[in-house]
RNA sequence: CGCGGAGUGGAGCAGUUGGCAGCUCGUUGGGCUCAUAACCCAAAGGUCGGUAGUUCGAGUCUACCCUCCGCAACCA
């Protein structure tokens, strides 16, 4: 293997408020990501965190009667008990107020003004005295403050500045030389379009009127200001700059994937590689920006009353239904809309008609037949054997080049149209006919190759529902870690006297469409 | 004004380098009985937003236009 690592990061989300189902599902794609390259056994290295500096923190935790680090950590820990509930096997957390972290935005900022990419000069804004924030023109609501309401007065802070202008004909040529580097393509001629061509304003890199943030360890008065401080967190995690072993960097950077929401598309397109060029460090393989979850009637907003939290979805109709719903749903290039009629038609159609009764009448029928005693491998004796099996080993090709350009869905999709196969598989040969007709060798090259086929659904769909896989596994009497690996999906051969469990339990039980929709739609107005 | 995205049978979407218009759901008819009123087959249903053009041939390329959505410098 050439490339046998794998690190993959999420962005660290910014702990103001709860966290909703579009938080859940970045790391869920990130964590699917990772398992399916762990399946392959690569070395793999999972990132998440909290961004937990800057104004906003400082105000809600004053609300709350506690100290800004009193409420980040207990943020941090809201998310990681929700990780661990959504099975997110990530490798690190990594919190901007750790001491790891802030010692390394420190020493790269005095690198930056040692080099000269940062100089002082004088931050311009309009600024609302009792919000205490800066506003551009253009966030103004009819030229007040967009969240008091009031006047905005224009003011001068001295501030440091990062010179951008420099590195932008290099990052042009970057963009040009890596067409691997931004996806989805579209997304490369916006920052183009918007950002670049018109001229890069140098960024403001630091703050003084409010101090909960990393000091300028050369001029304190200055706290850096968010960006610069969050966008090394992908670094400081590695131990970047850090006295202490740095074999997490050499062995994990440049990043893999970098997966982030389109709202901070910009940070991450053009600052953070523009960061990492000052600091002459390698840049990321790959950024996937993905869109996001909307609603029928359009973003998410507390005040529409259409805002969906994870926990509704988990709590009542379990970990993979959600997290196959999430990876199925989102296109990741385009929004994705949720709808609670969705939600329940994945539901019963994909995982109850299609998955889980596959998965059932096979058991049913192997017990029924055999005894539960799965049919050693026999050979291709007909051609609907055959083109089983060239079907399968054509799909599995499928999904791996959707999953290797990351288009989950269509991935997801790939195995699907495995699972409609091999129900149709059934039809085709009849095996309550071969039993009553005694053709006793047909019939059992039929259930071995059902057997084998849930098999491979099984490994394909772990990386995204572990638990399921381990069901069908457990179900079907497959036990040996070998045949649950990426490597023995093309093999057809290998299952040998495996035993099915006598009665198959459903894995999913379908819904009651009405009861399922009105339950999401009251959880969704009453929250 | 600018930039980006979208406009495909009733609904939601696929359509890579231009070559008989596909998928899921719904509807109608049929099949099967291993399975969860599930599963399998078939049919009906589209002038692929509009106009003009390039081409032997365009949903797919070019130009212009219309409609919807998003962005415009700290909301995944």
């Amino acid at each position: 293997m050439l490339n046998n690592k794998f690190y993959v990061t999420t962005p660290i989300y910014y702990p103001s408020g709860r966290f909703h189902i579009g938080t859940a599902y970045t790391t869920v794609l990130a964590d699917s990501i990772k398992r399916y390259h762990k399946l392959k056994g690569e070395d793999t290295y999972m990132l998440t965190g909290t961004d937990e500096h800057g104004q906003k923190i400082q105000e809600v935790a004053k609300k709350n009667g506690q100290t800004p680090k009193e409420y980040v950590d207990k943020m941090a820990n809201v998310a990681k008990e929700l990780w661990a509930k959504m099975d997110i096997q990530y490798d690190d957390y990594i919190q901007t107020t750790e001491t790891r972290h802030e010692k390394v935005v420190q020493k790269i900022f005095e690198k930056f003004k040692e080099q000269g990419d940062i100089y002082k000069g004088e931050y311009e804004g309009l600024y609302c005295v009792p919000c205490e924030t800066y506003f551009t023109q253009t966030q103004l609501v009819n030229g007040k403050c967009p969240d008091c309401g009031r006047d905005v007065i224009p003011m001068k802070e001295e501030a440091y500045f990062f010179n951008m202008k420099k590195y932008t004909d290099k990052l042009l040529k970057y963009y040009e030389e890596n067409p691997d580097f931004i996806k989805p393509d579209y997304r490369k001629n916006e920052m183009i379009n918007n950002f670049i061509k018109p001229g890069l304003e140098d960024l403001c890199v630091t703050r003084t009127t409010f101090d909960w943030g990393i000091k300028v360890p050369s001029d304190p008065k200055h706290v850096v200001y968010v960006w610069l401080d969050a966008l090394v967190n992908y670094l400081s995690a590695l131990n970047y700059l850090s006295d202490e072993d740095d074999t997490l960097m050499k062995k994990y950077w440049p990043a893999d994937l970098q997966i982030v929401g389109k709202d901070i598309a910009r940070f991450h397109l053009i600052y953070w590689p523009i960061f990492l060029m000052a600091l002459d460090l390698p840049l990321p393989k790959t950024i996937l920006v993905h869109n996001w979850i909307m609603m029928k009637d359009g973003k998410m907003s507390k005040s529409k009353g259409n805002v969906i939290y994870p926990e509704t979805l988990l709590d009542r109709y379990g970990l993979d239904a959600v997290r196959y719903f999430l990876l199925r749903e989102m296109p990741v290039a385009q929004d994705g809309i949720f709808s609670p009629e969705q939600f329940v038609e994945r539901y019963n159609f994909d995982l109850c008609n299609d998955l889980s009764n596959l998965l059932n009448r096979t058991i049913s029928m192997v017990n029924k037949y055999f005894d539960g005693n799965v049919p050693n491998y026999n050979g291709t004796i007909n051609e609907v054997d055959k083109e089983l099996e060239e079907f399968t080993n054509k799909q599995i090709d499928n999904f791996e080049m959707k999953l290797n350009n990351y288009e989950i869905a269509n991935a997801l999709q790939e195995i699907w149209t495995l699972i409609s196969r091999t129900n149709k598989y059934i039809d085709e040969t009849m095996p309550w006919s071969l039993a009553k007709e005694e053709k006793t060798e047909q019939l059992k090259s039929v259930m071995y190759h059902l057997i084998e086929n849930l098999r491979k659904i099984a490994i394909l769909i772990s990386p995204f529902m572990s638990s399921t896989a381990n069901k069908i596994f457990k179900q079907i009497g497959i036990e040996k870690n070998e045949l649950k690996l990426w490597y023995s999906l093309k093999n057809y051969d290998k299952i040998e006297n495996v035993k099915t469990i006598q009665k198959g339990e459903p894995i999913f039980m379908r819904l009651n469409k009405e009861e399922e929709i009105a339950y999401i739609q009251d959880a969704m107005n009453n929250k």
